[in-house]
Parts: C-alpha cells; sequence; structure tokens
DNA sequence: AGGCGCTTGTGAAGGCGTGCACAAATCGCG
DNA sequence: CGCGATTTGTGCACGCCTTCACAAGCGCCT
C-alpha cells in the first residue's frame, strides 16, 4: 500500500471541481462505506424541502455522530457554511461525484435464482444511480426468461456482452458452488467490481474489488447478540422488565 | 482493563458447556462478525472429511489472515493443539455455541415484496440455524397467499404471533416509508434483534439490535472504487492497480 | 458597524484492531 | 527417551478510526 498522500488543500473547494481534479484524496475506507449513507439522508432532506443541513441535523438523518459526519466531510473539502450548515443540493452534488455516481453506471447480474430475481426486480438500484443492463445464467432453462424487461442469457454470451455494454461492476446471486466459476469469467470479461451474494470466499487478481453480502451471516451476527443478551437477563435477579427507556438508535 | 481470560480451560469443552457459562467474555465485535465466516469454512472443510485444520489453511478458507484467524479462535478459549491445528467438529460445535446457534432461532419475515419473496425461499436460512415461523405484510391483497409453506398474515397479528412463536428476531424487507412502523410493532411484540433490508435509519430502544444490509450502498462503495481506479489509470503514472488482492466484506 | 450566537472544521487524545514475531506446547521419529 | 519439526497462543507496536473540545468563520440583529 504506497499510496501517496497526496496536497489536499481546501483552496480548491470551490465549485470548479470539473474534471481537472486528478485522483482523490484517498478517503478513510470508513468514510466512503459512509457516504451513501449520507447521501440517501440529503436526498430524504431534499425532498422534504429543506436547502441546508446542520451537521447535527444530517448526522441524526443519517444515524451517526455529528462530529464524525463533520470529520468524514471535511475529508472531501469544505462544502459547509459556518454558522449556517451545508447546503443540500451542492452536498448531494459533491458526494455523488466523489462516488463516481453522476454516471449511471452498468450492472450485470449473474444467477437468476430466487434472489436473483429479486434484485433484477429491485427499484433501489435504478433509482439511486445504477442500471441493470444484463441478465446471465447457467440453466438452459432460464436462459430466454424475460424479467423486468430483460431476457436472460446464457452465462457463454458474458464475455462478449460485457465488453460491448461496458460494465464494469457484476453481481453474483449464484450457488456457492457456482460463485468462482462465474468470478472468473466476470474477470476475464473485464469486470473489476464484484458483489457477491453467493456464501463463499472468492479468489480474484489484485485490482479487483470484491464486496460480499451474505444474509445469513447477518442472521448469526444478531443471533450472537441475543445469546448474549438471554444469558446476561438470566443471571441478575432483576429481569430488565423494560429496556424502553432511552431511546438510542443503534447503528449498525 | 482487567480483561480476565475467565478459566474456560480446555478441558471441559467437549461437551460439559452447558448452560451455565455466567456471561461471554466480551468478545471485540470484529471477531464476531468473522465467526460465521469461519464457521462456513469448517462447514465445508468438514464435509471435504477433513478432521482437523491449521489456522493457515482455516484463514485461507474464510479469506482472512492466519494470524487474526488465531487471535480471533483465541478469545472464545484453548480449542486448538499445538502441532497439529483445530478440531473441525470441535471448533464447529464451540463457534456454534458462541453464536448461539445450537438452539433453532425463530425469525420472523415482514414485508413480501420482491425482495420478502426471495428472503421467504432462501434455504441458506434453514441450512444455517434458522427457522422462518411467521410472514407478515400490511397490504390485504397479500395476506392469505401461501410462500414457502407458509401463510403471509396480517400484520395486525404479529405481536400475538411474535409472542406465541417466541420469535426474538425480526426480518424487515418492507419500502422505507413503513419500515420504522414495522420495526415499533416488532419491537412492541418483544422481538430485540432486526434485520433492516429498508434503506433508512431505524430507531428503536436501547437494547435492542439492529443490522442493516443496504443492497444499494454496497453498490455505490463498488461505484467509489471503479471511479478511484478510472481516476488512476488516466494517469500517466502507469501504476498498474498493484493493491492486493482485497476481499472487503459488509460489516462493522 | 460591531458584537453575538451559531456552526463548521480540525488538532489532539484515546481506543480498537491488525499483523509481526516469537515463546510455549505438542507430536512423530530415530 | 530425547530431539526436531510444526503449529498454536500472545505480547507488542503500529496505524486507523472515533470522539472531544475549541478556535475560526459566518450571518444576523441591534
Amino acid at each position: 500500500m504506497s499510496q501517496q498522500r497526496h496536497g489536499n488543500t481546501p483552496g480548491n473547494a470551490d465549485g470548479g471541481r470539473a474534471g481537472s481534479v486528478t485522483a482523490f484524496p484517498d478517503l478513510p475506507e470508513a468514510t466512503i462505506a459512509r457516504l451513501p449513507e449520507y447521501l440517501r439522508a440529503l436526498h430524504n432532506l431534499g425532498e422534504a424541502g429543506a436547502d441546508t443541513v446542520s451537521s447535527e441535523g444530517l448526522a441524526a438523518a443519517a444515524g451517526v455522530n455529528s462530529a464524525k459526519l463533520r470529520k468524514d466531510l471535511s475529508h472531501l473539502g469544505s462544502y459547509g457554511t459556518r454558522g449556517v450548515g451545508y447546503d443540500v443540493a451542492l452536498l448531494i452534488d459533491q458526494i455523488e461525484y466523489v462516488l463516481g455516481l453522476d454516471q449511471r453506471r452498468a450492472v450485470c447480474l449473474v444467477g437468476l435464482g430466487n434472489l436473483g430475481h429479486a434484485l433484477a426486480g429491485y427499484d433501489g438500484f435504478a433509482s439511486r444511480g445504477f442500471k441493470i443492463v444484463a441478465l446471465f445464467d447457467a440453466d438452459p432453462s432460464k436462459v430466454g426468461e424475460e424479467i423486468q424487461g430483460l431476457i436472460v442469457r446464457h452465462i457463454e454470451e458474458l464475455g462478449r456482452v460485457a465488453v460491448e455494454e461496458n460494465i464494469a461492476i457484476g453481481v453474483i446471486a449464484t450457488p456457492a458452488g457456482a460463485a468462482q466459476a462465474v468470478a472468473d469469467v466476470l474477470v476475464d470479461a473485464g469486470v473489476t467490481s464484484i458483489l457477491n451474494f453467493a456464501p463463499c470466499v472468492l479468489s480474484v487478481p489484485s485490482g479487483v474489488d470484491v464486496r460480499k453480502v451474505d444474509l445469513a451471516i447477518e442472521l448469526q451476527i444478531l443471533s450472537f447478540h441475543e445469546h448474549r443478551k438471554a444469558s446476561l437477563t438470566a443471571l441478575p435477579g432483576g429481569r430488565s422488565a423494560t429496556a424502553a427507556g432511552n431511546q438510542e438508535a443503534v447503528g449498525s
């Protein structure tokens, strides 16, 4: 990781960030993971008619600490006004730019089982900067099926289509046994980002990013906390009748 | 502070850790989030016929560093044998116990749109310690529908059913606008763990755990990396991505 | 015009997690 | 029985992230 810190003077903070900004100030990974949440909160606020929002208000809407939010945003530059807050529209533009959402990204989806069908129909993708442009499956009985206006193609076509449609992001929703082979095909086709829903570890060349979502793992983590809570309430005499005292949003 | 390793000597490791173990050594959150991954890898290894596995081997199967794996496991106690490795079956039992998976947990699912249908049919839940015992929706046209052998009930029945079936975990797969109301109903019904697929922040009383899975956010994070990679390759520096193969997983 | 209240941006401190490197422990073999 | 090979368990140092607290900056009101 020889990531060179390159001087991010707040000087360029004004509106003119048209294409000239070379690379990115290396944002902390933790910050990047929160930017989408801020973005969603900002869109909500914007639709509610807010022109500006304070760090406190935005932090509440995004479910984080306000100091953390300010520090996160400060990494992008100075887009707030002291004494006033942040301009909602401006901040939306800035975050969308940083996340690369100003260009609608083409996504392909591999595996149209139960989950794949749901993902193909999930309108949260389209409404937040992504467009599913192709569906693939290895099962001949599924090929040809029309889902949400797209025809399911055989996975052998993936390489050709990926190039034609300039697909950079692939979503894997196959069973675990097929996932690695699919990943290999995706990588060969030039895909450099993969979202993996299959419960397995993918091996990919460096330069390819993989994010994994495992629904069962999330439940197992909750199960642990259930287990812990149960063993705690069993011990002290006072079975905490109602913990509903203080409202605290327990974020992830 | 006084992180006293509580005398969980390897002697009783086999069967004799019935419910009497007081509480849990407070495992680091990061460790907890990885335990399910270890568990999955162990099951794979076990089915492949392995009796024991080294930290190196298990780490590779789980996609993590071996030192990290050893430290994680050391938090549970000493369940390995130096010079040999870890007993697969024993470690499976131990992790399942810690995660509270020795008892099959009852889960209810609220919201049977596109995603809800997929979740209801996802066999990864049943195969990994969970059982969906009830489905709810607010839409009368969906109530009565049979999915995977379960009848969709109206959400007003949630309170009664949750108590009857002893449901501790609820999954929210509704639109964002309905999620908070559903969460309130779940909490009132005694549910203390919530897995939220709706793109919004939930406010719940302390003592209730919420984990959030937002599919679009995952894509947006990938989009950022795409954006960054694109702006790097545009530079004449010609450093072709040397980043080590990194497998990022959702969490925190 | 000047002061006052509000909010951002940030230096500093502390905590948490990671990875290295090695001592301790166990097994197999001569 | 002792020795070497192997692997676990862990002390330690380092870096990242979070949180606090406050100076700097901005707008509004008088």
